[in-house]
DNA sequence: TCAAAACCTTATCTTTTGTTAACGTTTTAA
DNA sequence: TTAAAACGTTAACAAAAGATAAGGTTTTGA
């Protein structure tokens, strides 16, 4: 099978973070693999360290805890997104939550051994470490108003804002993950839609 | 004033995220500098673009928001550790929130655009890049936390957890602050204050 | 195709939180 | 030193959210 097209893909979408030269892209593809997930596989799971960064080519994934037997859904990634159990990832500790394919997903994987490597391969260290730190203050930057929302917003406030900047991630994920992910119950998420449409009719 | 100290303890206090040779501390240490804030001082504010990152010698910092006139606290930071509205400071967009002094308190400073000039010296900056890598994903690994405690935890247990693993912010910090870190008004505090003591009487 | 599972809504009841205000104590600053 | 401001608690009521269960629809998978 020929990935060309996906990894050229990759190279122009990774421009978000760094921009790889000839040079620096041929030794960087040499390290990833792709793969294929199933609706309802998991690319990661509670007690084992995220040994792999995926770059989904399409697809969807979500992550998720387990707390006394049930899913509690706190975030989702798709076409064009990083996806990993970055702690894990960064630290080597054991992961804490489940990471699962909503769709037939498929990945362009790199392995932390492989992000080793290449941080001890002079002819690309440099530019290595550029992109581990784009990626880190990417997501820092997203995280920040993450928090902030829960801090500053009501679930309702949450929910409104939600719909107007991501609402194409309702068509794509069913309602009791999203009410999850903005920190409440289902049914109370089925009250503030009620709630919510009202206003606007 | 000599503030090799000052300065020394900082080199020590970084190598949890790089650690510098002699040569790029002599760098390094040229580009910092003291400043002293006064209790309630500002260290950033709304609308402006944030140029500073800060290592608290000594002293404490509190983020707020302002939303319809009131006062919304979302985190602290103390001694050893780092302060800066870091959205704004990696984006140069300007800062959403405030960042005020709590105590009298003593940072060491590191401009934004002294970052870019050794991030252009080629003697430091590799070293530099990492630093900034290290600091990115040491805070990627907080908010982790931090977001999964907003989705998982009640907010009496948020108040539990934080009062096991971080009792000593209480001693120093308004109730009425913590409560908004906790994601709750103070009167709501108060009340769960009230019925947990119970348990442990 | 068809039974099972997943999903969303609604209802009821309980618990928690928000809001506002009052009160007493402590801290602050002139 | 002293008046003002800040702070924590409590009360009363309203609003919102959690828990549980039931019902109907849609989706899934054998």
């Amino acid at each position: 099978m020929d990935n060309t097209i996906h990894l050229n893909h990759l190279r122009c979408e990774l421009k978000k973070f760094v921009s790889f030269s000839d040079a620096e892209w041929e030794i960087f593809k040499q390290y990833l693999e792709f793969r294929h997930y199933d609706k309802k596989e998991f690319f990661a799971v509670p007690g084992k360290v995220c040994d792999h960064m995926g770059f989904i080519l399409h697809g969807a994934m979500r992550y998720f805890h387990v707390r006394e037997g049930v899913e509690i859904t706190g975030y989702f990634s798709f076409e064009n997104e990083l996806v990993s159990a970055y702690k894990s990832f960064l630290t080597r500790l054991p992961n804490t939550n489940y990471i699962q394919a909503i769709e037939k997903t498929t990945l362009i994987l790199i392995a932390k051994k492989n992000f080793e490597l290449m941080e001890n391969n002079p002819a690309i260290a440099f530019k290595i470490e550029q992109f581990g730190r784009r990626i880190a203050e990417y997501y820092i930057c997203c995280y920040e108003d993450r928090v902030a929302s829960f801090i500053i917003q009501s679930p309702e406030e949450r929910y409104l804002d939600m719909q107007k900047n991501a609402g194409e991630i309702f068509l794509r994920i069913p309602q009791h993950y999203v009410a999850n992910f903005l920190g409440i119950t289902p049914v109370s998420l089925s009250r503030i839609r009620k709630r919510t449409l009202k206003v606007h009719a």
